[in-house]
DNA sequence: CCCTCTGTTGGATT
DNA sequence: CAATCCAACAGAGG
């Protein structure tokens, strides 16, 4: 085990370096020489049984494990035989969390609704996790109410369902709240899917875009020509086909 | 070179 | 509540 940052080992949920558990690395290095055991996922959290601890992971904005040579931004280095896989995360929003295994499950989970595809649910019971006034899209975002749907998938999702991103979540039908679950589902599988065969993980390391309107302004929309137009929504960028997605 | 803007997350503040 | 700011850093553009 390396440490080049011993702020990426944090105590709970956060985001922030400021945030570092004490005696991170020590609490780290008391995993070595453990047995792996089945990673599991709850939204954008891991969490990664080393009997009798643990890991919880969460990659924040740039985060990625790598394996090889230690790559720029390597925050942790964690050696499997002969191989060294980095936690490598330019923004340092990532978080490396020691946990006991007896506690991975609970601390998984905690403060957040259910998966978005572990645990997808029909249109009914998305549309009852969803009764308040703000802005679908923005809702979509709260990993309370849905865990796994970022800025991008969100859009996207949106884009799929064809439903704009600023409407009030309450004020969606019965029909929309069927197409949105369905979209859910389908853009998640779909981006899994793309990331095995291919390297689609960050917009920002080259290559084509990936996503259908994102980041996609003033492009053509996919299925109708439309320009793609791009409105903030909760301090983030969002952005829809205004005909595809018709305004409230 | 310097300054400003933007960003894949999430929490606090206003 | 909904919008804004902030954390921390890199890259792009003026």
């Amino acid at each position: 085990m390396i440490v080049r940052d011993p702020q990426a080992i944090r105590g709970d949920w956060s985001t922030r370096p400021r945030d570092a558990l004490p005696d991170g690395p020590a609490r780290l290095a008391a995993l070595v020489g453990a047995e792996a055991g089945e990673p599991m996922r709850h939204g954008k959290r891991l969490g990664w049984p080393f009997p009798p601890g643990g890991l919880l992971i969460h990659l924040g904005m740039s985060g990625a494990w790598v394996p090889g040579e230690e790559p720029p931004h390597a925050r942790v280095g964690l050696r499997f035989g002969d191989a060294v896989w980095w936690f490598r995360d330019p923004r340092r929003f990532g978080a490396l969390i020691p946990c006991p295994a007896a506690r991975l499950a609970d601390r998984l989970a905690a403060g957040l609704g259910p998966d978005a595809l572990l645990a997808a649910l029909p249109g009914p019971a998305l549309a009852a996790r969803f009764r308040t006034r703000a802005a679908i899209k923005v809702a979509l975002m709260d990993q309370g109410r849905l865990a796994g749907l970022g800025n991008i998938h969100a859009a996207e999702a949106l884009f799929r369902a064809r439903i704009h991103p600023a409407i009030p979540a309450n004020a969606l039908s019965d029909d929309q709240w069927e197409a949105l679950s369905r979209a859910i589902v389908d853009q998640l599988r779909d981006a899994i899917d793309a990331q095995q065969d291919g390297e689609l993980v960050y917009l920002t390391e080259g290559g084509p875009n990936p996503f259908a309107v994102y980041g996609r302004e003033g492009e053509p929309c996919p299925r109708c020509g439309t320009p793609i137009a791009r409105i903030a929504l909760g301090g983030r960028s969002t952005f829809y086909c205004p005909r595809c997605q018709p305004a409230p």
